[in-house]
DNA sequence: ATATTTACTTCAACAGACATAGTACGACAG
DNA sequence: CTGTCGTACTATGTCTGTTGAAGTAAATAT
């Protein structure tokens, strides 16, 4: 079975933490669940890499985080949300475009080689 | 200008270099000039980038190095040439549907974004 | 004669991914 | 009321691939 590896990926964790961030913002936990979900388990990002996307992020201005209850009321354990900044956003559509570019040049090759199998 | 982050390509760096090993053997100079061309000068390997590739690779047994003369009489400086092995080309095989899959999820995450700016 | 192009090599540094381990709270079962 | 499971992280150290900086040396162009 084919598998994601993660250097193939590395490029694009940041990408898929921020689209999810553009939608609402979330947390750690939830989401490591939508990338599984989005993914259909085709990706499952590891915890350490998620977190310390959310420290590198912060860290660059793309994200900003918060201590929220994890419901109206109050009760339960806080959780550190994390919500896309006007950096980020530029930052995002900016990897978007470059999506496209490598996904050009990339296939360039693939098909090059692929022809001669 | 977008450029082609080397995050992005990290995975496909060896890809890239078998696609070509794929057609003919060559050699560093001539590989870095071709993947030039084939991205017309979007993608720029880095001498570093390409010579580590090279001993990553054969020794992972995806390539195997020969010297050789730049042209049949045995004129000019030998260079070191690589050829495929069929542990890189199935290799190569498998970094392609893992292409497939990957172009597939990243696309995912960038169009559910993208319906949200 | 000298500069540029070709064709590499060595080495140290860095960034991001990841393994391992640990903390701690809440819910729910037995 | 004890234990386990799911949630929600943090800390630390290692590994891999990329890269910058620098150097070597032959061939070719000016």
């Amino acid at each position: 079975m084919v598998e994601i590896s993660s250097d193939v990926i590395r490029g694009y964790n940041d990408t898929m933490i921020l689209s999810i961030l553009m939608k609402a913002p979330s947390y750690g936990y939830e989401i490591s669940k939508q990338i599984r979900s989005i993914s259909d388990e085709k990706y499952v990002i590891k915890e350490t890499t998620l977190y310390s996307a959310f420290t590198r992020m912060e860290k660059n201005g793309y994200i900003e985080s918060f201590t929220a209850d994890p419901d109206p009321e109050g009760k339960g354990k806080k959780r550190t949300y994390y919500r896309i900044t006007e950096a980020g956003l530029a930052y995002y559509k900016e990897k978007c475009e470059e999506w496209d570019l490598t996904k050009e040049v990339v296939e360039r090759f693939i098909d090059a080689g692929a022809t001669q199998s």
